[in-house]
DNA sequence: CAACACACTTAGCCCAGGCTAATATTGCCT
DNA sequence: AGGCAATATTAGCCTGGGCTAAGTGTGTTG
């Protein structure tokens, strides 16, 4: 068991950060635009609080920001939030491949998105490819998750 | 896109506790003690801070501490502890078998350990052995990834 | 047995990311 | 236009989990 690596640069975005973003792009192309009160609704977190972050994304040009106005996502904004919604659908993907429930994909996906290095993702969407072609395999893991 | 769920109640334990109680066993089970500075040295972080966090820990029961002297796991903190220690091996395992470099692998575990139901566990572990005995499946994933 | 190095603890600080309560702005409806 | 409900912002607070600096114990060794 090594020690731990000595912790790189801050690594791109928290997993707040990424998670506000990921909800702000759902809303924008669901509903067509992101109002604080929505996101707010949509994260289960009070309005104060998006608020509050949505100042700090705009101040990291992430996305920008008009008071009581509303938002846009900047392109560095937009590409994080693509970028994590990939991670997402994919892992989502994949477990869903496993014949989990639903709703303990969605937890363990919404916790895992965060830690999936680009390597990974590519590995785990490889692998989610092959083993479509693999029914006999896929329910036999089945079989054992339930 | 439906709003994240409410959140039930506050889930077991934090991802530090989880790291702290999976350090503190590898080093019992490799020196035979864990000393404040071990944990320090491992986890990379101040020896203050690991006070602090054992101190916690003896409250709420996942270890006996006495100042200055030493501290033992209770059954509790046991538990726990070798179940984030499960998770993490399987999670490793997992990743080997896509071909992963060990640097990545580490990483991404460390984060996702903590994310992972016991359902999709078992999916996990049951996948990892069903693919054992699938090495052209496993050589075209490992292809994709390099 | 004294002194010193090392281990440990305490005190006080910081930041991320939540919260509530109070206040301000908007926009719609009469 | 004026008023009201909905929305948004600000102010002030809290907790988790880090940090450094300063002080306290402990055990080895001359
Ligand atoms: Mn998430
Ligand atoms: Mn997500
Ligand atoms: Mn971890
Ligand atoms: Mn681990």
């Amino acid at each position: 068991m090594p020690p731990v690596p000595a912790k790189s640069s801050p690594r791109s975005a928290s997993t707040a950060v990424e998670d506000y973003l990921e909800r702000i792009l759902g809303l924008i192309n669901t509903k067509g635009y992101a109002r604080v009160v929505d996101i707010a609704g949509s994260l289960r977190i009070s309005q104060a609080s998006v608020t509050n972050m949505i100042q700090r994304l705009d101040a990291e040009g992430l996305l920008k920001y008009e008071k009581y106005r509303g938002l846009v996502l900047t392109t560095a904004g937009e590409t994080l939030a693509k970028n994590i919604t990939r991670r997402h659908e994919l892992l989502t993907d994949f477990l869903k491949l496993l014949g989990l429930d639903a709703e303990v994909i969605y937890h363990d996906v919404e916790g895992m998105e965060h830690h999936i290095s680009p390597s990974t993702l590519r590995a785990i969407e490889s692998l989610t490819a092959q083993l479509q072609r693999q029914p006999a395999l896929l329910a036999r893991v089945r079989e054992q998750v339930t």
